[in-house]
Order: C-alpha cells, then sequence, then structure tokens
DNA sequence: CAATCTATGCTTAGGGG
DNA sequence: TCCCCTAAGCATAGATT
C-alpha cells in the first residue's frame, strides 16, 4: 500500500510486469498524443510488447512519419516488403521455370548429337558459371 | 500561478507552446525509456517539432523496430524475417540459372535451325551481353 | 485477465534567473 | 536555450472486486 519510490529495473513478475506495461503504455499513448495536439507535432510511437504484441501511435501517418525520419536522417530506404511477402511463390516458379527449361535442353541436346553436329562448336560456351557469378554480382541490387 | 486543468488544444502562444513542446518532449521520452526498460519491450519513437526539427528515442535500434513494424503490420501471419532473406537469395540464384539455361537454350536452337552449320552460325550469339539483356526482356514471366 | 480505488510519487505550467 | 522553484494536476503501484 505504502508507494515507494520506482526502481527502473526490469519488473521479474510477470503480473506485475504485465498491469504495469498495460498502465504505462497507455499513459505514453496519451502523452504522445497530448504533446501531438498541444504543440502541432507529429508523432510516431511504435511499442512491442516482451511478447512481441504490437501498439503504436500516430499523430498522422506512420509509413509517412517513418519516410519522413528516414529522410531526415538520410538512412537508406527500407527493402520493400512486397516482394519480399511474395518471395516464396515466386521461388516456386521459378523452380518451375527451371525444371521446365531443364527439360527443353535436355530434349534439344539429345536431338542434336545424332546426325549433324559435332559437339564442339559451342563448347567454349557451354559452361555459364561466368556468366552466371557475373550476371550475380553486377546485377543492380535493390534489395 | 494557480495552474487550472489543461485542456487539450494547440498552444497559440510561440513562448508558452515552445516551453510546453520542451518539457513534455522530454516527459516522453522519459516515459518510454522506462517502459521499454520496466516491460523489456521494443520502443520507437519519432517526434518532429512544428518547426521540422527531429527529435527520437529507440529502445534498440530505430531502423530494426521500423522494420518489425513493417512486417508486423503488412503480414499478420508472422513471415519470420531471416527465412525471408535467405528466400531473396535463393530467388536471385534461381534467376541467375533461369538466365543461364535461357541462353543454353537459344544457343541450341540456334544451333538446330541452320541445318548445316559451318561454325560461323554462332559468332553472332558470342556476346554473352546480348544474350542475357534478350533473356530478360523477352522473357513470358509474370514477375 | 479487466475495472476500479486511492494514496503517493511524478510531471509540468507558470514564473524567475 | 537551460535550470530552478512551487503548486496543482496527473499517472500509477498495489490492492480489491
Amino acid at each position: 500500500m505504502v508507494r515507494t519510490s520506482i526502481d527502473l529495473k526490469y519488473i521479474e513478475d510477470v503480473h506485475r510486469r504485465r498491469a504495469c506495461f498495460s498502465k504505462r503504455r497507455q499513459g505514453l499513448m496519451k502523452k504522445a498524443h497530448e504533446l501531438a495536439v498541444l504543440c502541432d507535432s507529429d508523432i510516431g510511437l511504435i511499442v512491442f510488447s516482451d511478447s512481441h504484441k504490437l501498439f503504436e501511435f500516430s499523430s498522422s501517418d506512420m509509413t509517412q512519419t517513418m519516410m519522413r525520419y528516414r529522410i531526415a536522417t538520410q538512412a537508406p530506404p527500407l527493402p520493400p516488403l512486397e516482394p519480399q511477402l511474395d518471395l516464396s511463390r515466386r521461388l516456386e516458379e521459378k523452380e518451375a521455370e527451371i525444371r521446365s527449361l531443364k527439360k527443353k535442353v535436355m530434349l534439344l541436346e539429345s536431338e542434336k548429337k545424332p546426325p549433324f553436329s559435332d559437339g564442339q562448336g559451342i563448347s567454349r560456351l557451354d559452361n555459364p558459371k561466368m556468366e552466371f557469378r557475373s550476371a550475380i554480382t553486377s546485377r543492380p541490387s535493390k534489395l
């Protein structure tokens, strides 16, 4: 009952910690909102709880505020998220395309061998490793 | 001197507003820090003053927290970050492999078309750059 | 858990340096 | 701009329901 002055350290007790988080989180949001209104400031507040739950406050638009932050700090652009989310599906498509191309290659090679071909003409280009690597490293990365 | 209860609206007077901003901004940062420590939460706080000055607090790393925010808000079904980055790399590799295979296919096809190749026929295709570009621009992928 | 209560500590408006 | 001061408003820990 007698409230001692708080000491600023991690609250071990789960129940006390959760109660504290809930109360202070709301207090923080309220303060952020008050500051935004009273002084016409642009505020973005992101809070992840220790159980990874997201809470946020934004006086305008979080994405725009983050953009503004990035410009102000001259931070590099964040990697585009949308492509990332699609990666798994796109990877599968690529793999299907590769299977299809390999089949085609095998077919063409089996066609080529028998009658009129010596199989030596393109041997210098047959190993794509060099092109492969340079293609990767020279690629203008946007990630 | 007699402090009336505050009303939550924009403070017109510049001096009062600046004083208020300075005090409350610091208070907000302090509260954010306390919450982060007490409850082990990840907090990112961005404040732009009405004169466009940036103030920030982050319990860890602002860029990382913003990243986490984007993932949390745009991808509720929790895609873990690390595997995604891995996917991105694998996707690049697949694309490179596809480019390589397409080149091979084109070579094989160009070989096949002129029934009696004289060995010079592929010289026009000898520059891998051309191959590379045409492979990209002509590919029917829906990427 | 959430809501409420209340005593206490904390924040802050206004004033001055 | 910063700090200090005071009083009053506010936030909140712990307990209770």
